[in-house]
Order: C-alpha cells, then sequence, then structure tokens
DNA sequence: CTAGGGTTAG
C-alpha cells in the first residue's frame, strides 16, 4: 500500500519501544529517497502518537521531508508550521524551501518578511539558498537583488552554495553579466557546481563561445558540465558539435546518465541518424540506466524520426512506463509516417485508457486525418479539443486543418478557415494553401496567393520558386521570368538544400552539385548508371519541370544534379543489395527527385526512406505513402 | 539537523 512500510516500521518501532535512540529518526527518515506525502503523514501520526507533536525538531524534518515530496499541499506545511512558536530557522528554512518548490514560489519571500525577519530570527546561508530558488524560479529579479544585498550585509556573500545560488539566480533572470560579476568575484571559493551553474548561465543566454572557452577552462568536469555543454550545443542548432561532445565525453570514460542519453538520443532524432541513436540506445543497457518515462520517450521519438516507425512501435509496447508525452510521441510518430489508421487508433485506445489528451495530442490527430484525407473526422477532433477538452487552437492546430482542407481540394473552404480566424497575416498557412493550389492545379487561385505570400514575406525566396512553378505549369513563362527576377532583385534569403546519409556512424551530406566528397567520381558514375538502367524501364525526367517546376531545394535557373540523388548514389555504393537507404533532408523533396525515388524502388526494388522537412516519405515497389501530396 | 547545477514531445 505504501512505497516505504520498511521504513515506516522502523520509525514506530524507534518511536515507541526505543525511546533513548529517538535522535536517530529524523536523519533515518531524510535518508528515504524519494518520500511521499503519504509517508510522511503517517511519519507525522508517529509524531502526534508519541506526543512529539511540541517538538519543533521533529516537525523540522517533517516539513523538510515535505519540501522532498513531488508535490505537497502546501497548507499541510504550513500548519505544521503554525503548531510551534517562535519557530526555530531551521524549520523555517525547510517551510521556505517547501514555498520554493511550490507552484506559488513568490509566497516564500512573503514567508521569509513575516516569519523570520518580524520575529528577528537570524537567516542563515541556507535560508538564502532557498530564497534565491524561488527568485530564479519565479523570475524576481527584483527580489532578488534586495537578497543579494541583504545577504551580503549578513556576511554570506562567500558562502559556496549561495554564491552558486545567486550565479543561478542571475543567470535564470537573463542577467548573465551580473552572474559573471558574482563568478568572477573570488575565484577560489568556488567548485565544480560554480562553473557548472556559469556554463549553464551562458548556455541560456546563447553564448556559445563563452561556453566552450569556460568549459575548456574548468579546472574539473563532472557529468553535469559535459551534459550542460552538450546541450548548449543542442539548443542552439548545433547537432553535430553535440555528438562530437559526447564523443569527447566518451573518450574521457566518464559513464554518461539519463541526462546525457535523452539529449543524445534528441540530437540523434533531430538529425535524423539511426547508427548513431542505435548506439546511445545500447548504452543504455551498458550503464545500467533505469527506462524512466522521459528516456522511454526520447527513445521512441529517436526511432520515429530515424524512420524506424516500427522499432518506434515495439519499444512504446515494451515501455514499463508511459505518460501523456510517450503517447503523444507515439501518435505524432505514427501522423508523421503516414500511418493515419494507426495513430488515430492508438488515440482512442488513449482515451479509452481515460487519459486526458493535450494540445500536441491534438497536432498529431489532426496530422493524422489531413494525411488520411479524413476531413469530416479532422473537423470532429478539431471541435472535440475545444469542445470536450477545452483546449485553445494554436497556430499548428490551424496549420493541420488548412492542409486537411488544402489537401482535400477544398482551398475556399480553407481560405475562409485563415480569413475569419484573422490568421491572414500566417505566411505558413498561406503556403500549406499554395502547394494545395500546385498539387490540385488551382493555377488562378494559387497566382492570387502566391502574391500574397511574396508580400506577406518577401524575404524567403522558396515563396518565389513555388509561384514561378505554378505559372510554369500554365505555361506562363514570362511570368516565370519576372517573379524568379524579383527574387533574385529582393536579395531573398537563401537555404542551402541538403540531403544527408549516414554511413558507418559517417555523416555524409550533399548539396546540390555536390563535388566536394572523396568518393564524388565514383558518386556520379553510380548515379548515371542508375539513371540509365531508369530510362530503360521507362523513366523520362520532365524536361518542363526541370527546366521550371524546380522544388525549393533548386535555387538558381541552372540545371544541378540534387543533393538527393547524389545521397542516394551513395546509399547504393555503401550498402548492400536490398537494403533500405535512408535520407534525411532540410526542405521538400522536388517532385522530380519524388519520381525519380519512386522508380528506383521499383527498378532497383530497393525501399528508399525520405525524411523531408516536414514528413516521411517511404518508397516501395514504386509507390510512395506519401500517396503524391507532400 | 537543511543546500546547489543539467532532461523529452509538434
Amino acid at each position: 500500500m505504501f512505497g516505504c512500510n520498511k521504513k515506516l516500521k522502523f520509525l514506530s518501532t524507534t518511536v515507541f519501544s526505543r525511546p533513548r535512540f529517538i535522535t536517530v529518526l529524523p536523519s533515518s527518515l531524510l535518508s528515504t529517497a524519494n518520500p511521499s506525502v503519504s509517508f510522511t503523514k503517517q511519519a507525522h501520526a508517529c509524531i502526534v502518537v508519541s506526543g512529539l507533536h511540541g517538538n519543533a525538531s521533529f516537525l523540522g524534518h517533517l516539513i523538510a521531508l515535505l519540501a522532498l515530496c513531488p508535490s505537497t499541499p502546501l497548507e499541510y506545511s504550513f500548519a505544521i508550521h503554525q503548531t510551534i512558536n517562535n519557530p526555530p530557522v531551521f524549520m523555517s528554512n525547510n517551510m521556505i524551501r517547501c514555498i520554493a518548490k511550490s507552484e506559488s514560489p513568490r509566497k516564500s519571500l512573503v514567508f521569509y518578511s513575516d516569519s523570520i525577519l518580524r520575529s528577528c530570527a537570524r537567516p542563515n546561508n541556507y535560508t538564502f539558498t532557498f530564497l534565491l530558488q524561488a527568485c530564479s524560479k519565479s523570475l524576481g529579479l527584483c527580489e532578488g537583488v534586495q537578497i543579494h544585498g541583504q545577504l551580503l550585509r549578513l556576511g554570506f556573500g562567500q558562502d559556496v552554495y549561495v554564491k552558486n545560488a545567486l550565479i543561478h539566480f542571475y543567470s535564470c533572470c537573463c542577467k548573465v553579466e551580473s552572474s559573471k560579476k558574482v563568478f568572477e568575484e573570488s575565484p577560489q571559493r568556488c567548485d565544480v557546481v560554480t562553473w557548472n551553474v556559469m556554463l549553464a548561465g551562458f548556455a541560456r543566454d546563447g553564448e556559445l563561445s563563452a561556453a566552450e572557452n569556460l568549459f575548456v577552462e574548468m579546472p574539473e568536469r563532472d557529468v553535469v558540465s559535459w551534459n550542460t555543454m552538450i546541450m548548449a550545443y543542442v539548443h542552439n542548432g548545433k547537432l553535430e558539435e553535440s555528438l562530437d561532445c559526447f564523443r569527447r565525453m566518451r573518450e574521457c570514460g566518464l559513464p554518461p546518465n539519463e541526462a546525457t542519453l535523452v539529449t543524445m538520443l534528441s540530437a540523434s532524432a533531430q538529425l535524423g541518424l539511426l547508427g548513431h541513436g542505435r548506439m546511445v540506445h545500447s548504452l543504455i543497457d551498458l550503464f545500467n540506466i533505469p527506462m524512466t518515462v522521459t528516456l522511454g520517450s526520447a527513445l521512441l521519438d529517436m526511432y520515429a524520426k530515424c524512420g524506424c516507425i516500427e522499432q518506434a512501435r515495439i519499444w512504446f509496447d515494451k515501455l514499463p512506463r508511459r505518460d501523456i508525452s510517450t503517447w503523444n510521441v507515439m501518435i505524432c510518430g505514427l501522423a508523421s509516417h503516414g500511418l493515419a489508421k494507426e495513430a488515430l487508433a492508438l488515440f482512442r485506445r488513449f482515451l479509452n485508457e481515460g487519459l486526458c489528451p493535450v494540445n500536441v495530442t491534438f497536432i498529431g490527430v489532426l496530422n493524422a486525418c489531413s494525411r488520411a484525407g479524413l476531413v469530416k473526422e479532422g473537423w470532429r477532433y478539431f471541435r472535440l479539443m475545444g469542445d470536450v477538452y477545452g483546449i485553445e487552437p494554436e497556430m499548428e492546430h490551424y496549420g493541420c486543418m488548412v492542409d486537411l482542407l488544402g489537401r482535400a481540394g477544398l482551398v475556399s473552404q480553407a481560405v475562409e478557415m485563415i480569413e475569419s480566424m484573422d490568421l491572414s497575416r500566417n505566411p505558413v498557412l498561406w503556403a500549406t494553401l499554395l502547394c494545395a493550389c500546385r498539387i490540385h492545379g488551382l493555377e488562378e487561385m494559387g497566382q492570387s496567393i502566391g502574391h500574397k505570400l511574396i508580400q506577406l514575406d518577401p524575404t524567403y525566396d522558396g515563396h518565389y520558386v513555388q509561384l514561378s512553378s505554378i505559372y510554369a505549369k500554365s505555361k506562363k513563362w514570362e511570368d516565370v521570368v519576372r517573379v524568379r527576377k524579383l527574387m533574385v532583385e529582393r536579395n531573398t534569403c537563401k537555404v542551402t538544400g541538403w540531403s544527408l546519409i549516414e554511413d558507418q556512424g559517417m555523416v555524409h551530406r550533399f548539396v546540390s552539385g555536390d563535388r566536394e566528397h572523396k568518393r564524388s567520381l565514383e558518386i556520379y558514375k553510380m548515379l548515371e548508371r542508375i539513371e540509365t538502367r531508369l530510362a530503360e524501364a521507362g523513366y523520362t525526367p520532365n524536361i518542363v519541370s526541370v527546366l521550371h517546376d524546380i522544388g525549393e531545394e533548386e535555387k538558381e535557373i541552372v540545371i544541378k544534379v540534387h543533393s538527393e540523388r547524389l545521397a542516394i548514389a551513395f546509399g547504393f555504393l555503401v550498402t548492400s543489395s536490398g537494403a533500405c537507404i535512408r535520407i534525411v533532408k532540410n526542405l521538400r523533396v522536388c517532385s522530380d527527385c519524388h519520381e525519380f525515388s519512386k522508380m528506383i524502388s521499383r527498378v532497383f526494388e530497393r525501399e528508399i526512406i525520405v525524411r523531408d522537412v516536414s514528413r516521411f516519405h517511404h518508397f516501395k515497389e514504386g509507390k510512395c505513402s506519401c500517396a503524391d501530396y507532400w
């Protein structure tokens, strides 16, 4: 019934039958790893029954115990605290700690002035550590600055815990300069945590090079230092650097922990590196790291984002514990692979288990509906979200709905939705519709939306390319040229398209027309051979498409070999016959490469899995899982 | 007697 029965038994025997050992009781209680409120209540009952309820020390420990519980009703600790007149500072400190951990950490400052200052009790280094925690959490900059002044006056400025809390506090409140000041004041009075909080401060502030320099300077690095550095890379989009940092950590022989692996799984997932992700997976067992909900969710996410949706599913069923996030990862994963039926079935199971969906859950559900063209169901879930679960739709939900309607050819309904919701300044929604117009051949509508888009978002070249391809489809060549000229004149920002493929733990990234790879010669030869075979099988590249209907990847009018083909050709060089080829792209697949991949999957009996910027394409036996809509 | 830093999902 209770997780801590053994401890409780020990407690009661101590209290009732061996009162001379009573002072042992509190410390043995506090050694409890994960106290629960119910356990603490029983301890409380024992204390009361044995007539010790006036003992401030016991009750202080009880409050300390409550501070360690994952969620405690504050009233409970308050009630205990109030039973003691002139509570000792030890008790008040733990009370502050409780409040700091609660949902309303700001109250700890009120408590501090009411309880400690008013009673003229002397706060100590613990008091300030907890108070600063509260300020960090509630972003109470002004209050924290006052606390800082007070603790300096009372002479706690050199306490290492207080100092670390201060550095942490300033960096939480976006005042890294102040953190740095505190950090640099007395360098001899610091420990590895001091360095770590400073490191995290730079990372939080996006000062990656400052973080790197500090990391190099550190006299010693523990697992948190490495984790902080690795996360700094991941959060700043330096995914390959994070992999490299992890490699260096492993070379140091320092064992990774859960946080390390969660971050590395996330990095592998974002990059789409299945091999790397699998390697990280194997470390979970190697280091005996318990499969927590967080780790499990990160693992599923890695498999789903690396194209192994079956593996994700297998692990989903195997996981010892799941929470809402785990379900979200799985539902969204299935949807991104176009497995709409499975995603919706899982969602129904989710509801049957009595779980409450959140906004992300509905993004997965609506995405699934959109991929399967389930207009009616999409609307139903969209309404269910607000009516039953009270979730206000966000931009992403509208995005799914616009995609759903556009895909079904109901472009005017989608336009209506965008305009009635006053979302007409959002380029992403219009871009989704432009895509629908292109696919459904709605040229007039496409042209008008295209012009709206380049007005709304004139700096992104993808819109110009889309618009020009719509004109190309209607053979309006002057307009094609006009739009392209406009794009050049406006000096739009280009995102260089690339395709990535992993081989033997190495990442090979290709750009359009790439000749940099050391096996470039072989790659082009292989590509030629592939193209010959495809031509024999009846694949003819669409000349109009090559010249004009080019995907976002193609930024110049010059015809170059798309990066995706180079990656595929390289895939043929390094994988054994019949093995699946996995590609990750940072942009959308162009229609010509899409055809090309479909043909390859048939002619060479090769499965190709391409991760696009927004979805997966599984090419198999001449067909694609996206059913030619993307 | 009590204390600190780092974590997932669209």
